[in-house]
DNA sequence: CGCGGCTTTGATGTTCATCAAGTAAAGTGG
DNA sequence: CCACTTTACTTGATGAACATCAAAGCCGCG
């Protein structure tokens, strides 16, 4: 069950670097002392579509899964926020309710400010509200950036592409766990779990990967990107 | 060739309420006196991909093609921008240089301001700013929306899913000129020119649609609804 | 007029979704 | 803790959807 941390200062946080560093020190401390820190365990819900959005929420450690309902078609898995991601990434200032479900898929940790005073303090510092929107336009452009490179590549493609992408922008690491099914991994880049699985197995068997249950070892960088860029 | 057209007041221009209402009468008077109105033909490139961004453009009227090269795969027709829209939506803020191209697919009236001048208000002007932030969000989340709808739907609902965009979105009538090539709406919905075309006349035999050339008139709404709903 | 790009239709082959069936793993209640 | 249920994973077979190839008509343009 998600809970409430002891609060630490946010002149700690790296997050201060990131977005609140031209902060005023009046504005900082308002923030230190009505922000909450929760702790989410790995599969809880962290935002469900349709809620009401009334807080600013960004990513501090952990690994969150977007995802929307779409009707009776099943599920579509938009992407991952990696910390120092905000929460709510589109819908935050353009619509009153979460278009998207959140769902923590490692154990994860997340600050809240109330949006109220983010919207307050936008209002009163130009600087800070300039720095936001540079860094909501280019999280914006990177998911968009992400799908359009997804759907235009074969089934072959998007299974090297996601590999490659868990590698390099998730775990900086050739070795890793995957964080989701692969019914899931299927719903993120349009394909069926039944591909996803062969295509897995295809790779192993070429001696591209290693697998081992979810566990992830890519042993041909190389023939990843190849796969990646021609497929 | 685009050229340079009188100057008239930003007071009675449409993107005054939608953007600029709130700007006090000194910033306004700054915008209209250095603002600079372009218009542009059919056909016409008004911002090459790569090239340097100090502008901040938006479109008055016309119809904007929003593609990216990739490499010898094609062009990626990402969408179009209709009157209102900003231009550059994505990377005006978080980009040094252009990430697409923008196209003239119809004749086009655009006015520019310079890109240090709208810094320059944000940073002064915490309202606007916020306005700013709601509205490149919103268009962002629409572009996605756009994406995500497409590309998880077969040939012939993709097919009705563009058609009634057109019809809805764009021309608000039922019979309408398409301003692209079949190949281009096979780029921007990520299927071949030759599907397009055997859909499109398919459509036309079942007379749900008429076809005479680019002038495509809607039939049968119900049906076209009907196929993008469970295509 | 002739060239190149757009449009159209048909034939063919590949890619992918679907169906089926079985194993393994993970959660659930007695 | 074990039987039971459910969910995840895996492989093979089949057919549908879609890309590709080919050929011809059309249209605008130098």
């Amino acid at each position: 069950m998600s809970r409430k941390v002891n609060i630490n200062s946010c002149n700690v946080c790296a997050y201060k670097s990131f977005l609140f560093s031209s902060l005023h020190a009046k504005d900082l401390t308002r923030v230190n002392l009505t922000k909450k820190e929760m702790e989410y365990d790995q599969g809880e819900v962290v935002i469900r579509q349709g809620e009401k959005i009334n807080k600013f929420m960004y990513l501090k450690s952990g690994l969150l899964k977007i995802s929307q309902d779409i009707g009776t078609v099943g599920n579509q898995f938009i992407g991952l926020a990696t910390p120092l991601d905000f929460i709510g990434l589109l819908s935050v200032f353009s619509q009153e309710n979460y278009q998207y479900t959140i769902t923590a898929v490692e154990p994860s940790s997340m600050c809240h400010i109330e949006l109220e005073l983010m919207k307050e303090i936008v209002k009163r510092d130009g600087t800070f509200a300039l720095k936001l929107l540079e860094k909501m336009s280019s999280m914006n452009e990177a998911i968009l950036r992400n799908r359009l490179q997804i759907n235009r590549r074969n089934l072959r493609g998007r299974i090297a592409y996601i590999l490659l992408y868990f590698c390099r922008e998730v775990y900086q690491s050739n070795k890793f766990v995957l964080p989701v099914s692969r019914k899931e991994i299927g719903e993120l880049i349009n394909m069926r779990t039944e591909n996803v699985i062969r295509i897995l197995s295809e790779f192993r068997k070429d001696k591209i990967i290693d697998i081992s249950g979810k566990e992830i070892t890519i042993l041909d960088t190389g023939r990843i990107q190849q796969i990646c860029d021609f497929g």
